[in-house]
DNA sequence: GTCAAGTATCTCGATTTCGAGACATTTGTG
DNA sequence: CACAAATGTCTCGAAATCGAGATACTTGAC
């Protein structure tokens, strides 16, 4: 889950201080929508589909960063729950269409904005200017390394 | 597992970018070990055991970022494998140690230099003079957000 | 010494996640 | 049109991870 302490070798402190950092703020995440009964993926399809309106299946999944299986098995239990409908796409007829019930978009709304707060508290470590420079120097890290991936997958 | 993408709140963004450039590289890191049949924790233990000798199962876990039960069931599956080799310490009777057996060390010196390799290439879409800024800010962010976490899990 | 609280490890059951691949559909090529 | 390749979704079984709590030991207060 995470590599060398190395003396000088910037590289894989990196990597080291990124699976840190993200596990610390993860913890932040998980803590605060465990308190409204819902995992973090669940989460995580109602809050894309609060904000992007209607999306295929394979779009939410981009975007929560799990595989394919998983996705359909989290949408699974929010259409069980009521809170997700899926319908076919007229256009192609391969995809699922998902959207907000009106009881998942009532959720949705009022369990976003204490999550988002909590989210802010998590990194406020960091002051204004060196969060806006490390989402910089982050977006083009991920970037990077998701580009370095497609079909490449070896290493 | 990821949230929202406002347009002007960069404590949001910064959560977001972090989760994706954390899974990005994860995958190259993921890659790379499964390259040599392991996942990425049993990968984890035997390198922490190999860089820092023998430790406490507790100290392992400290650094691989999983659940004590978790990491339980990693160790064993390393010692029915032969690589790693429990024994009880003499100054505290509740502490198990964990060494690597001849074997562990053997695949461990063999598998470790390509990884870090790999490792390498994963962030190399940041130069040098970025990587250490990044290293630095990141160092902050979960420093202070694990500090922000101890008994205060609610946010 | 004794007891409560804290720490380290492990057990167990349940949940989450993955990987391989099945299936239907679309797209691109001739 | 026909057919190969690509894409989107889902099924299934296996693996990883967690959480709660059991057990054993240590520490600190008295």
């Amino acid at each position: 889950m995470k590599p060398s302490p190395s003396h000088a070798d910037v590289p894989l402190q990196l990597w080291v201080v990124l699976a840190r950092a993200f596990d610390a703020v993860e913890r932040h995440s998980r803590a605060s929508i465990a308190r409204f009964g819902l995992g973090t993926t669940e989460f995580g399809v109602l809050e894309v589909l609060y904000h992007k309106g209607e999306l295929p299946v394979c779009e939410v999944q981009r975007r929560i960063l799990v595989e394919s299986s998983s996705t359909t098995y989290v949408v699974d239990k929010l259409v069980k729950r009521g809170l997700v409908r899926r319908r076919h796409s007229g256009t192609d007829r391969r995809v699922v269409l998902l959207t907000l019930t009106s009881a998942g978009r009532r959720l949705i709304q009022r369990i976003f904005p204490p999550h988002a707060h909590a989210m802010r508290r998590a990194v406020t470590a960091l002051p204004p200017r060196e969060q806006a420079q490390a989402v910089r120097l982050l977006r083009t890290l991920g970037l990077g390394a998701a580009e370095r991936l497609e079909g490449n997958e070896g290493g």
